[in-house]
Formats: C-alpha cells, structure tokens, sequence
RNA sequence: CGCGGAGUGGAGCAGGUGGUAGCUCGUCGGGCUCAUAACCCGAAGGUCGUAGGUUCAAGUCCUAUCUCCGCAACCA
C-alpha cells in the first residue's frame, strides 16, 4: 500500500463570489497536492463549501431565491474558478451533501449520547427584525450588525458542547506538539480563548432554519460551525455510506485555513475530534491574509483582483506564482497590481522566462538544435550543478511546511546563478571557434539540465507552463520525475531542443495599469444595491414610523475608551438631547460644533461604552468605508421635522 | 491596563543564543550581445520609531513612551 497524504482547504462560505483570497488558499494547497504526488503520495486533496447558515438565509431571499438555489448558484462560480485555476482537488464536499447531513446528525446524536452535549439555555442580544441573537461584542454600537436596528435581551433554548472539558487536552495540544503553525498562533490562541479555560459552546440554533435539524430535537438547527468542521470526516465517509475512505486517508496530514478562522480549527475542531476518540490531523497551517490597504503606489488608482480577470490577462500559472512567491510566511501580504506585475516581469519574464530561451536559442543558432557529443567540462560547471542537484531536496522541505514563498525563492537563485553562469563562460565567444564547441556544447547541456531540475520543481506552482519548458529543451516524460530532479546528467548527451513560444511575456506595467484603470473606472455599477432595494420595498406608513427631525449640535467630545464613538449634545427644538455616534474616526469633535443636522428621534435609547444615546444622526457611507455626516442649512430651525 | 503583531537605506522585507547592518525591487554608472530593451558587474543611499538603562560592546537584552495594524464566535 503506497503512502498516502490528505490536505483540505477550508470549506468556503459561499455568501458572495469567490476572490483572490480564496485563490491564495486553494492555490496553496494544490500545489502541495501536486508536490506529494509527484513524490508517489497517494493523495486526497478536498475542498468545498460551507452552505449553511442565517446569512445565506437573507442572502437568498434579497434575491428571491430558496438558499438551495442561490448557493447552488454560487458553487458553481467556485467550481469555475477552481477548475480555471487548474486546481487539482479530488473530492468536493457540500454541507448541503446528504452524505455530509448524515454523518453531522450520527455525530451529534453520539456526543450527546456521551453526554458532550447537554440541553441549556442561550443568553444573548437579540434581534427580533433579523430573528438572530449577537453576542455583546459583536454588537456595533450597540445594535444589530446587519440591520442596524436595536436589539434586545432575550433566552432560548439551545444545546451546548461541554468544550470546557477540554481545555487541558487542547492546552497540551497547542503547547506541545507542533499541530499548530506558525508558532505564533499558539500563543495568540492560549492567551485569548484558553487561559482562563474554554467555555461551552452553543451547537445549536432555534432561530436559523436553514441548517442540519438536531436529530432528535428538529426545531433546533446544528450550529454552523460544528456543521462546517465535520466536512473533513463525512467527506472521507466517517459515519455515513457514502464514501468509504475515512481509513485510508485519516488522519488528515494539513488543514490549511486563513488565520481568522485558526481559532476553530485549533480548539474547538480537536475538541470534538477527542470526545470522539478519533486522531488528531497532523497539522494545521494558519496562513495570512493578502491586503491592499497598503499600496500607496503612486500610479494605481484601485487594483483589480478579479481572478478571472488577472489569469486571463498574465495567465494562471503567472497568477498563481505571484500570490504564493508574495505572502510571506505567517503573516499578511500586500497586493497590487504592481506588484504583481513587477513580479512577473522580474522573476518569470525575465529571469526564469528569458534563461529558456536564451539557452534554447544558443543551441539552436550553434548546433542546429542537436547537441554534438563532445565534451570539455571545466570547474565552473560544477559550481553550478553543486546548487542544482540539492535543490530538490531543500525545496520539498519547504513545501512540506506551507513555505511556498521560501521554496520558490531557492528555486530562483539556481535560475540567477544560471543566467550568471552564462555571461562567465560567454557562449557568444565559445561559438566563433570550432576548437570551442566541446566547450559550448558542455556550457549548453550544463542550461538546459539545470532549467530541467527548476522547471520539474517548478510544475506544481505552474503545472501548464513547465510541460512547454520540457518541449522546448527536449525533455521526456520520463525525464521530469521527482527522483530525476536530484540528478544531474539526466537528458541524453545529444539533445535536441525545440525552439517556441515566449513563455512569460514581459507585461508593459505603464500602458498595463492604464488599461487596468480604464476598466475600473466604468466597472463601479451600483446593480446590487438596486437589486436590493427592490426586494425591500416598504408602504409610506412603514416609511412614518421612523421620525426624522433636525437638530443643532451644541457641545461634542470623545467617548473614552472607545475609538469610533462621540458624544454629541444636541439642541432638538425641546429639552435636548444626548446622542452618540460612531463618527470619530471621521469627525473631530470641534468640526461638529455648530453644525445642523438630521436625527432619528424616536429610536429607543441605547448605552454605549457606558453613555446613553437617545437618537442617531443621519450619515452617509462612503466608498472607502467611512461616513459622512449630512448637514443641512443653518437657517432651518431646530426640531423641524423631516419627512 | 482585552489579546496579538509591526515600526531597519525610496518601496517591500531578513536580521534565534548581543561583537564591523543584509536581501529583492527601484535609482545612478559601467559591461556584454546568446536572449523577452532581457543578462552581468559596480556605486550611491540606512546608525535600525523615540527616550533612558545593562554591557568592553545592542536592531539584537531591560524599562518607559509614541505611531500603525490585525483580532475580539462565522470576510481566505
């Protein structure tokens, strides 16, 4: 029986399309399941989505459709873009699955059976439009996250897992083994969730219908999480007759997620994996986040990040390239255009790109294509090959760890040392003598062997460009093993190489981002909001319950301890009134004084960070995450209505 | 004091256990011509957020302080 290798991407929430940041994870992964096969790993690489849940719920009806229909829409484009990507995923789990339902509901029963979950009640903030309860921190400002509206304690019955026996087990876990990487999340996760020990956590949920019914209880649907984490098991079979791989593959050798999510998969994933007494997965990778709030790169205006659009125009494997060569390891990445663009150009187009041909056009401009078999090696040659040979090895180390950064950087410095080594032993020179050529012949097959070990290492991260490289330098199938990469020696003495296409196009990054500007710039359509709209339409009664009036803004200072709030007196025409408002990041208290604005008078009251609100000022959002007050004239009085 | 991370030449980053500050990109100068105006060589440019302290010696340890960012139960 061969070894085998099981990784996993998380199960994406399909509450919108899928961007880059999806890609990167996705992106990483698969080159690790193409790496392991390559080594002769029997592998199983899984993906899929996570479908669950009250936000698809809303999300559906905005549209007018049932959740099935909207998220089976949304797979779709997941699909899509995994298989544009060439992502070479072997299985595709659905939390909608039947074989997936079955075994949340066997795992459910059986952990209440052990008794890991016990019957109990759910305090919390309550939204009663929204019909969804929100923790206190989750609140913003003091109302619902999704509406806005205010919320309301409220109780319900819910079933919880008993995570608070596990804080011992989960503590030695992340301590000492090395389950969870970077190592900097360890700590991170000891000093916030563990410490103090793990509190139980509510499986369940009255409020959310479109879920997995608790078996035995069918009012109460499974809490979407603990419904996301078992994808990795019923995927393999655990407990359901649909698949029948679970002991093969088990336990999972990487669980890749994003770093917000660590959390999940770190505590409360092993938790229940134990009360199950089922191995642990060997590691879990908690990667960053790809950015773009720091590019203050002059030329760009906006950055288009429509992977669709990206591979389209650099080609996939170029795209799939710079999103892993960027993000170091552990930590956040900048994206931009340029950047990626000045990424391509200089290590695809011209470092890696340009040594191909260079190589390929020499052999062929001085012997016809066909290398002559006479030989002279010289000392040089083997400063070379002594960085060729052990490449394989050290870049398989990384790739184990998750570090495709680091592994494509070693990768690069044998290509730079290549293009080095021609302008050491000159070529050009060689080729004007016929007393040179063993010499030239040696310098050409030196090339091509090392562009033979990269471009073998290097098909995992760029799977549909490498098979063109080996076109070009004449290698076999054969020729492109894993074993192979470690060797040197490995083409026949007498070569023939195949000139072809530019592999890497350099890419003219003025004219590229004005293009890319000019398709922003039309490209901002405000169709979904209108789509919007139109699924919320409201009577003008509904319209009049909402009281509008005008106010001045007499006195305002900052809420200590808080960042975004202000304090704001108002006079409203009567008694005035105390407001606070979430504005301070975009508002100085000494730029509101004075000012005339639009409140809601009749909302109720709410405490924020320990101040009351009796009120909310109109404001408008911005492109770019902010707000803006609306103002009106000083003339009008204070206390008018508005309507 | 909620938790965590970061502040190093123009930009992006390395710099466990303290001892002449490195890399990539960019800039400037030079070389070469096989190649996708690509490649190779050289140079300029930083005293490492700030203020103290420990030490013969500190980005590297300690204290204080400033700034930025992320997270705080469902955005990869």
């Amino acid at each position: 029986m061969s070894k085998t290798y099981y990784i996993t991407t998380p199960i994406y929430y399909p509450s919108g399309n899928p961007h880059i940041g999806h890609c990167y994870t996705t992106v990483a992964c698969d080159v690790i399941a193409r790496f392991k096969r390559m080594q002769g790993y029997d592998v199983m690489f899984l993906t899929g989505t996570d479908e669950h849940g009250a936000k698809i719920q809303q999300k559906a009806e905005a549209e007018g459709k049932t959740p099935q229909q909207y998220v089976d829409g949304i797979v779709e484009n997941f699909k899509k873009l995994w298989s544009f990507m060439n992502i070479s995923y072997d299985r595709y789990i659905r939390t909608t699955d039947p074989c997936h339902i079955e075994t949340v509901q066997n795992i459910f029963t059986k952990l209440h059976d052990k008794g890991y979950i016990y019957k109990g009640s759910y305090k919390g903030k309550y939204c009663v439009p929204c019909e969804s309860f929100w923790t206190e921190t989750q609140l913003v400002d003091g109302k619902c996250p999704d509406c806005g509206r205010e919320v309301i304690d409220a109780e319900e019955e819910a079933y919880f897992l008993k995570l608070s026996e596990m804080t011992e087990k989960v503590t030695d876990l992340l301590k000492n083994t090395d389950y969870l990487r970077p190592e900097s999340r360890v700590n991170e996760m000891i000093n916030n969730f563990v410490k103090d020990g793990l509190e139980d956590l509510c499986v369940s949920r009255t409020s959310v219908k479109w879920g997995i019914p608790v078996p035995f209880d069918e009012k109460h649907t499974v809490y979407v999480w603990l419904d996301a984490l078992i994808n990795y098991i019923s995927a393999l079979g655990y407990e359901n007759g649909t698949y029948s791989d679970f002991d093969k593959y088990w336990p999972a050798d990487m669980h890749m997620t994003a770093k917000e999510i660590v959390r999940f998969h770190s505590i409360v994933w092993p938790a229940i994996l134990m009360m199950l007494d089922i191995p642990l997965p060997k590691r879990l990778y908690g990667h960053g986040w790809i950015t773009f709030g720091g590019a203050k790169m002059s030329k760009s205006l906006g950055n288009v990040v429509d992977p669709f659009i990206l591979g389209e125009r650099y080609g996939v494997d170029a795209v799939r390239y710079q999103i892993l060569r960027d993000m170091p390891y552990g930590s956040d990445s900048n994206f931009s255009n340029e950047i990626m663009i000045s990424r391509i150009n200089t290590d695809l187009a011209n470092a890696f790109g340009n040594l191909v041909s260079r190589t390929v056009a020499m052999a062929d401009k001085y012997f016809g294509g066909t290398l002559p078999t006479d030989r002279k090696a010289e000392a040089l040659d083997d400063e070379l090959i002594n960085m060729a040979k052990p490449l394989r090895d050290s870049v398989a180390a990384y790739v184990d760890e998750a570090q495709h950064s680091l592994a494509l950087a070693e990768i690069f410095k044998v290509i730079d040392r290549a293009n080095k080594y021609i302008d050491e032993t000159e070529p050009w020179v060689l080729g004007r003598s016929d007393e040179n050529k063993p010499r030239l012949a040696s310098v050409l097959y030196t090339l091509l062997e090392t562009i033979r070990i990269c471009s073998t290492l290097l098909c995992p991260f760029m799977p549909v460009t490498m098979p063109k490289v080996w076109e070009q330098i004449g290698a076999k199938e054969s020729d492109v093993t894993y074993e192979k990469a470690a060797e040197f020696g490995v083409l026949p003495t007498d070569v023939t190489v195949h000139k072809g296409e530019i592999l890497f196009p350099r890419i003219d990054i003025d004219k590229e981002i004005d293009e890319l500007n000019a398709m922003l710039a039309p490209a901002k359509t405000f169709r979904e909001d209108e789509d919007l709209d139109k699924a919320g339409i409201i009577t003008i009664d509904k319209f009049a319950e909402t009281k509008l009036r005008t106010g001045e803004i007499t006195a305002c200072e900052k809420v200590k301890k808080s960042k975004k709030l202000l304090k704001i007196q108002l006079d409203d025409g009567r008694n005035g009134r105390q407001i606070v408002s979430g504005i301070a990041e975009w508002y100085k208290p000494e730029d509101l004084i004075g000012k005339k604005v639009i409140f809601v008078a009749n909302l109720a009251p709410a405490k924020l960070c320990g101040e009351e609100s009796q009120g909310m000022l109109l404001a408008c959002d911005t492109d770019d995450g902010g707000a803006r007050v609306v103002f009106i004239d000083s003339d009008v009085p204070n206390g008018s209505t508005v309507r």
